[in-house]
DNA sequence: TCGCGAGATGTATGCGCATACATAGCTTAA
DNA sequence: TTAAGCTATGTATGCGCATACATCTCGCGA
């Protein structure tokens, strides 16, 4: 920057605020800044930046893994609104071990982002430590907490889960199954939707669990297993994700079966195959675009109104129904 | 960190001898600072380390899309290898537009990066001379190139293109159609494909293009347009993606074409669903494991071996034959 | 006994910026 | 005419660490 200066005829800080705030400046003497820049290449130090002004234009962000589409859209809106307003993404994943988290967040804590943007609203003591000790908005997405860290987004996993088995109910399904993967939000939807299945039906909810990522061949797999353990007739299975609910299907179609009449199949997510697969699946949408955005946005107006305003959003979900169900 | 030492009796450069070479510092000492760190949640600041060092310990990384399970899967082996040795990622996102790559450079190499990764080959001339002028090691990904800005790792599309059409040929199918989606790269592997077709067999191929993401609903589309355009049997579609080759299927079915009799389909990508689809779709594999795996590694040897070394790999391809052609 | 080397710790300094404060040259209104 | 105010720029300083170099304390062999 000093450099820069003495080609242009100036000191640093005027380079500095040709930079930050070129108004500052006059014309001919911005120009011939914005002249050297050009001609020399310049890229300005943007830790140099951080270090001085305490303030890094980062944000940190945090998911179970980017190649679930689920988390990678949800971060995808969020980082393009943030980059709008000149922020930029620093990205890592817990994967399965929730350990890692704490890692990840001290980490992600020591590059000094401006904000943090979590997954999920469970987080060890010493993690939750160092979120309040790092003195940054906070944002929690992907669920609803009665003890947010700071911003919370999301929606009650407990309620879909509910809300899924009442729709099943509603459209005379009789016995009920479910297959399951991974975190536990899609346990809590898992348990929720069993229990309001069994106690308005009165009929045992077969689970068929996994502990690693849904796949369609597992959705395939755990459909299969669940004929072969015999699937009465007006029988509907919940999955935790589209992915298992398109393997469900599949393997329904293989074996001769109708759907939704021999067996109904509902997703989670809504992703945008599930609306053009055949038949078209059922599932439960959650507006990962929106979910996104009003992560971004929480953020924005906490930068803006201080650390006052503790934004919570429920975002809600809704049930999709089409062919499958 | 003054502070930490003074809580451990200790000056500043001993607790940053502590946290960097333990073995530098006495036992008793070691555990002092140890106990300070861990009752008051300290948290080095990684941004004055980075300054003061020149070593950040930060690999930037720039895809055109986290949604596109394609490329978030390479991120992710890249990512796992590179976490293990101690770097974080920042990650910037292109899209569709092209332009916005000059812009994500800069803002990437602002934050001195101790590396970057990018996507594809050809980028603007300010963008290579920014990224010459930087200094630090380059992987270009997902492509191969004779002139490389420094290491690269990926596999040649037009020879994957080419190969799609001599593997058509070859089981006996005369007549061709493609669908593609996006970016430069589908469009060489397109060319090469329609091109070594024709030359073979003298026949048309018909091309479907969309300038925005593959999805399963588009590929349903240009296979009903292509349909209605009457496909003469014996017809194969080549797909720039597993996702449209899927819609492909699935349209097929519904109007009760039998794959691959009366269409054959191949896909790109050979993402996890392709083996369990039904029919199972054939497709050109790219392992995405190696391909991140190997410009994590291309990168540390640099690391290590210096400017000397630039690494270009050919990770190639490989055509997976199952039932849709 | 003395000196020497190894281990443990400390002092001084600067990384490249942003910020607070100071200054110089103008314009404007009383 | 002059003080006040405004614009454009400059000087000094410190952000929190890593690094080079200096210092001190031992133990050990000559």
């Amino acid at each position: 920057m000093a450099e820069i200066g003495q080609l242009a005829g100036v000191s640093q800080v005027t380079v500095s605020r040709a930079l930050s705030s070129p108004g500052k400046v006059s014309p001919e003497t911005l120009k011939r800044i914005e002249d050297a820049i050009a001609r020399t290449g310049y890229v300005p130090n943007a830790v140099a930046g951080a270090l001085a002004s305490r303030k890094s234009n980062l944000i940190a962000a945090l998911v179970p893994s980017v190649t679930n589409i689920v988390y990678a859209s949800v971060l995808h809106a969020f980082s393009e609104i943030m980059w709008g307003h000149g922020y930029q993404i620093m990205l890592s994943e817990t994967g399965l071990q929730p350990d890692r988290e704490e890692k990840a967040i001290a980490a992600l804590l020591s590059r000094r982002p401006d904000a943090i943007l979590l997954t999920g609203v469970h987080h060890s003591a010493q993690a939750r430590r160092m979120l309040l000790n790092a003195g940054i908005p906070v944002v929690e997405i992907w669920d609803m907490s009665d003890t947010p860290i700071d911003c919370c987004v999301g929606f009650s996993h407990s309620d879909a889960g509910r809300a899924a088995a009442d729709f099943a109910v509603q459209w005379g399904y009789e016995t009920a199954a479910t297959i399951t993967a991974g975190d536990d939000r899609a346990l809590r939807r898992r348990d929720a939707f069993t229990s309001r299945f069994e106690t308005v039906t009165r009929s045992k909810v077969q689970a068929m669990d996994f502990d690693v990522p849904a796949t369609l061949g597992l959705g395939r797999e755990a459909m299969a297993k669940l004929i072969e353990l015999s699937l009465p007739p007006r029988s509907v299975v919940f999955c935790s994700s589209d992915q298992f609910a398109q393997g469900a299907l599949v393997e329904a179609g293989v074996r001769g079966l109708t759907v939704p009449d021999d067996v109904a199949v509902i997703g989670f997510g809504d992703q945008e195959y599930a609306a053009s697969s055949a038949p078209a699946l059922t599932s439960v949408r959650i507006d990962r675009q929106v979910l996104g955005r009003t992560a971004a946005e929480a953020l924005l107006t906490r930068f803006s109104e201080g650390p006052g305003a503790h934004l919570v959003k429920d975002i809600g979900f809704q049930i999709i129904r089409r062919q499958s169900a």
